[in-house]
This record gives C-alpha cells, sequence and structure tokens, in this order.
DNA sequence: AATGAATGAGAATTCATTCAT
DNA sequence: AATGAATGAATTCTCATTCAT
C-alpha cells in the first residue's frame, strides 16, 4: 500500500510540475505577446511540450490564461494580508507594508502582474466563464479593501486627511500599476536603467505626505 | 472655376468624413477588444462599411490602428505644451493644468492612452513603421519633460520638496495612466460608476501636497 | 441628316478610339502580368480611364482578354494568307514567306503573340465562352493548315522530302513561336542583345535544308 | 537502437511521401489553371489533406511552385549532362541524345517546362527568391550551353555547317520548347491526339538534316 | 460618356484544437 | 503520458464588378 502511496503522491508531484512548467512558459510568452499573438506552439515550444499536451491539464487557452491570473492575484492577496493583518503596524507603515508587499510580489516574478494589467486592458477575455470573472474580481476586490480600511483607520485616527476610503485604495493602486508599466516601459528602451525601487519609494512618500494630517 | 474648386473641397470634406468614420467604429472596437482581436468586419460593421471599403482609406489593419494614434498624441502633445506655455500658471497650477490636459485629452479620444499602454505592453505592434514609434517614442519623451521642467522650476522656487525631477514626472504620469487603467477596468464591469474624474483630481490634490515644501 | 451622318461617324470613331486605347493597355498589362495578375485598375490606368469605362466597351475582363487573342489571330491569318495565295511564290519562297509573315506580325505589335502563348499556356481561360475558344482555334486551325497545305505541295512537287504534312505545319509553327519565346526571355535579361530575327532566319534555313530533297 | 532507427526512417519516409504527394497534386493543378488561378485549396482537396497541412510541408504558395522546379530542373541538367559527356556517341547522335534528355524530363515531369515557359513569359512570380530564379537562368544557360558545344564539336569535325554556335543552340530549344507548348496546347483540345513523340523525332531529324554538312 | 466609391466573393494563411498511436 | 500530424474555422486582404451621379 505504501508503494501505491508514494506513486500516487509521486504522479500528483509530477504532474504539478508539468502544469507549472506549461504556466511559467505561458507567463512568458503571454507577456511578450499579448493573448491573441501568443500560440499554443510557441508556449508549448517554450515548455519543451507538445501542443497536445498542454491540452492534457487546461481545457484550452482561454482557461490556461486565466489559471495565470488566479495564481497571480492569490499571491498577491497573501502578500497583501500578511501587511494587513500585522497588528503590530502602524497605519503609516501599512501603507509602506503595501507598497513593499506589491513590490516583492513583482521581484517574485515580474511577469505576473503584467497578467493582471493585460486582464485590466481586457484583451480578448470574454470566453471567460464567469465564475472565473467573479473570482479573479473577488481576490482584487479584497485587495483593495484591506488598503481602503488602513486608510479609513488612519482618518479615524486623525493621522490621515479625510476623503472617499475607496478612492485612496485605488489611488494607491494606480500609483503602483502606473509606475510598473511605466518604468518597465522605459526599461525596455533602455534596459540598463532601472529606477523602479527607487521612484516607488519616493512615489509612496510623496502619498504618504499627501495625505498626512500636518 | 468657383464650381470646380467647391466640388473638390467638398469631395475632400466627404473623404474626411468617411475616415473620421472608420477611425471612429475602429476606435471603439480596438478599445472593446484589443487590438488583435479586434476584427476588421467588426470594425466595417460598426462603421457601416464593407471591410473592403476600409482598405480604400487604410492599407491595412496596422495603419488603421496606427492612425489613431497619431492624431491624438498630437492631440495630447498641444494640450500639454499649452499648460507649459502659460506664464501667467504658477508651478502648482501648471501641475494641475497638466492634470486638466491629460484628462481632456483622454476625453477627447479615449483610445489614445489604451493604445500608449498596448505599446508598453509590447502587444504584437511590431508591424508598426519604426517611424511611428520613433514619434510614439518622441511626443511622450516631450511630455515627460515638460513635466519635469516644472517640477525642477518649483524646487529652485523653493515651492517644491527637493528630488529628481525625472523620478517626479514618472511619477506623475504613472498615477494618471494607471488610474485611467484601473478606472477604466472598473467601469467594465460595472458600467454605471465611473469615478475618474474625481479620483484624479484628488490624487493630483495628494501629490500636489505631497510635495509641496510646508 | 449629313450633320447627323457626320456626328454618328464621329461617335462610332470615337468609340473604336476608345477600343483601342483600352485594348493597347490590356495587352501591356496581360503580358507583363499573365492573365490573372493583371487588374482591372492598373490596365484602366494604363489607358487613362476608369475601371468603370472599360466595362462600358467590354462584358468583363475574359471578354477583353479574349479580344486581344482574336484580333491577333485575325492579323496573324490575313498576313499569312497573302503568302498563301500569292501565286507567284515557290514554295520554298511560301515558306521564307511564312516567316516573314509571322515576324512582321510580331515586329507590328511585338505583344500580340504573347497572347497567343499565353492562350497555349492554358493561363485560366476556363470562363471563356465556346464560341470564341472555336472562334480561336478555328483561325489557328485556318494557319496551319495553310501552313501544311504548303508544304504538301512541295512533297508532291518532289521538292520537299515525304512527310506527314501536319507535322510539319506544327514544327514550323513550334520553331518561330519557341523562338520568340526564347529570344524574349532573353532580351528580358539583357535588353542589349536581340538575336530574333537573325536566328529565325537562321532557323527557317536550317528548316528548308532539312525538308528538301537533295 | 535499431529500433529508434528503423522508426526515424520510417517517419522521413511518411514525410517524403506526403511532400511527393502534394507535389503531385499541385504539379497537376498548376499546370492546369496556372499559378495565379490555382488555389491552395483546389491542391489541397487533390491532395486528399486539407489547406493547412500543405503549409505544415511548405511555407507557402510560392514555395511549393518554386519547389517543383528545383527538382526537376535538376533532373533536367543530370539528364542533359550525362549525353553530354558520353563520349563514345557522336556529335549527331549527342543532338539527338539531348532531344531524348528532354523529352525524358518532359515525361518524368511535364511541368518543369511549363514552369520554365511561365518564368520566359514573366507571369508574375517576383516572389520567387533570386536565390531561384538565378537556380533556374544558371541550370539552362548551362543546359544551353552543353547543346552549343556540341554543334561547335560538330562544325569543327567538318560535320556540321558552320554558324553561331549559341544561335544554333537557341534553334534547338526553341524547337523543342516550341513543339512542348504547341503539342500540349493541342492535345488540350483534343487529349486523345498526342504527336509529340513523333514529331519531335521528325522536327529534330530535319535540324539534323539541316545542319549536316553534304 | 465617364467615374468615384463601394462591395461581394473569394484567396492565402494562421492557429487552437483533436486524435490515433 | 505524450505527441506528431491533421484540420476547421477564422481573418486579413484583393479585385472584378456595379451603380449613383
Amino acid at each position: 500500500m505504501g508503494i501505491e502511496d508514494r506513486k500516487k503522491r509521486e504522479k500528483k508531484m509530477l504532474e504539478e510540475i508539468r502544469i507549472q512548467q506549461i504556466q511559467n512558459a505561458a507567463k512568458e510568452i503571454f507577456i511578450r505577446k499579448g493573448f491573441n499573438s501568443a500560440t499554443m506552439e510557441e508556449i508549448a515550444k517554450k515548455a519543451e511540450l507538445s501542443p497536445a499536451t498542454i491540452y492534457l491539464y487546461f481545457k484550452n487557452k482561454d482557461e490556461l490564461y486565466a489559471s495565470l491570473n488566479l495564481i497571480t492575484l492569490e499571491y498577491l492577496y497573501t502578500q497583501v494580508e500578511a501587511v494587513y493583518a500585522n497588528r503590530s503596524l502602524s497605519c503609516e507603515e501599512k501603507i509602506i507594508g503595501f507598497k513593499d508587499a506589491l513590490y516583492r510580489t513583482y521581484q517574485y516574478k515580474p511577469v505576473i502582474l503584467k497578467i493582471i494589467f493585460h486582464l485590466q486592458l481586457n484583451e480578448g477575455l470574454l470566453s471567460l466563464s464567469q465564475e472565473l470573472l467573479d473570482k479573479l474580481n473577488g481576490v482584487s476586490q479584497l485587495v483593495m479593501e484591506m488598503i481602503a480600511a488602513v486608510y479609513k483607520e488612519g482618518v479615524e485616527k486623525g493621522i490621515f486627511i479625510p476623503g472617499h476610503k475607496n478612492a485612496h485604495a485605488d489611488i494607491l493602486w494606480a500609483v503602483f500599476t502606473g509606475l510598473i508599466l511605466w518604468e518597465d516601459a522605459k526599461k525596455q528602451l533602455n534596459p540598463k536603467k532601472d529606477f523602479l525601487k527607487s521612484t516607488l519609494d519616493r512615489a509612496f512618500d510623496i502619498f504618504l505626505r499627501g495625505i498626512k494630517v500636518i
């Protein structure tokens, strides 16, 4: 029995390895080419598999794409949640913590956030199941709510100037994504220059300065 | 002679109307579907023309897409330049002016920014002429420089806290584009809610507050 | 009445001029591009007319093409017939006369014979009416028969070695067309060298030498 | 190891069979319809494959067309070269040998000559690679040179009447191609009658008779 | 009579997806 | 489990042809 168990375990592990292998390849190709221009064949080649094999693990191209978004968002969620739940941090520190969480997520897999941007750009995602769309939106909603909650807390404590909490969550998110996008685009033209971290820090400093009650 | 002239003028106008008719349809479809998913047939249907007719006015899909950029980029530039060159405005007012210029551009032709994002996301637009790509990058460069110059001026006048001027231009640009992207994505899910203008105003308030010397 | 007549005559002449104008343009384009690759628009441009105008004079592209073949063949026919009917010529002289007739035809409008070759290459002529095909074949048949008849006469007079008369007509025709084709192809690569006339003369010398009884 | 080898060999063979299957279908359609009128779909249908499958083996229509030439041109060359290099043949026999070589080539792959004619007629084949065009011209050049050399040898030996060697090569080639073209056109109208071989033999008899010193 | 503008009917080509092995 | 081979269903683009003016 033990042997069977082991075999089963090994099988499952192998399967997961394969799935990741595919997702990794897919991520890169999707980011480089966009959803439509990325071809299954190219992804397969990158994954060192045949196109047909991908279909053993993912029902179709859309599902493969969607799977990337979900894991990305979930990863992001855990990062942000860790900051949010950390009771030892002040509101200001949490804002900084969020920034670092986002940045860590980006650093861990620079590519994954771009997937979300693609989502935001709404490129050909009509064939995603409503279920998945809901899931995606649900997670990002949760992230935004945590940010909003921290801002609200700050306002209540008299630390932050008053304002609509959701708007501030949006702004924070926008600063982050906007900078990623922009710095990345610039890096593409001039790969040597990478000012993302310092500019991001600066942006959040300003943001904090801007919302703090004097 | 006058008659011939008039006829010529009328013909030219008709042609321009047709071009705009196509561009308007294209804009909408490109925004909704993204470059790849948008089909010429769909654009044609939207424009109430046959696909073949589009090819009378645009050499191919890429050119049609590119044509949207050129117009609007120039519009963007003139908007921003007008603020920059306005000697009666203070630095702070210019920052606000930039925001309004950007927003006006966005309102005038919402497509442009999305297209820039596509470019930033490196969506298979390699078939665009180098000339156009250079133009795109050139204009955005000019815009960034104007923003940076205003920030620098503010620092020199002791109004803004010191810092790298380019970083601040990047941040401002990132806030703007990030918000467009994000609010647009949200609007897609819930078309009724459109907080872009108010959130943008708020974001720039915060940004200004954050960079002003107290 | 005289005035009406004159107007009618002028009209007819104008019409014929227009038809020739179109045919001349068509000839050149068809020869340069082949039937399928030649576009009506290109022909129209060459004729300094609009595509629509061509359709006032020719029912469609096929008919336009066919009209060229017919006139060419008819011209050829008159040339060859003149030699054939010339009672003062010997058999040998008639063979030489045929060659000159063919060459004259070719010189008169170097392009027209190539049209026939296209016909021979059977490029996309399925849409020609049977009537026209019959006409085309009928005329070329007549030409061949005249050549064959001269050969036969020569055999009967003991001047030419015996053989199947049609085969010899075919050979004569083949030598001519083959040389046109070949020399023309060479001229394309090196426009300065034009050996058609001399090579053609030589070929017919050899041909005559070869069929003459010693 | 042997097994793997065998499988590899079998796979390669299968691939070659498929390629030939496509080429055979293509040959027939191209000959019947000409390059432009032939459609990939028709070729695919003839080959009992889907159009898409053809693209697994040939990059595009042009390449498929070109592939037919390359093979056959090489075949033509080897045939003619074999005659040319055969030291046991007299000049006269070589001329006859050339004819047979040409005819064998024609029989083996009737398409090649038609394709050369298309080239000669300048049928929009501009998308062929310069490399291939050069090869085509190169090989035909070589063939012509061999023919010319044999004629020259005959003249030097006092067997053939004097004359420009290239002209005689041209004539021989023209007789051959002209007859192919002509007989083929006739066969199209009346498929039962195929006089090519006998007429060709006769033509070369006459040609030889015509150039021989009496 | 002439044409500018428009289009329907294809054509080549691509690619996600399937299936026999 | 993995895949090579095959394909149906698009999609872009072309062009002969029409028609209102």
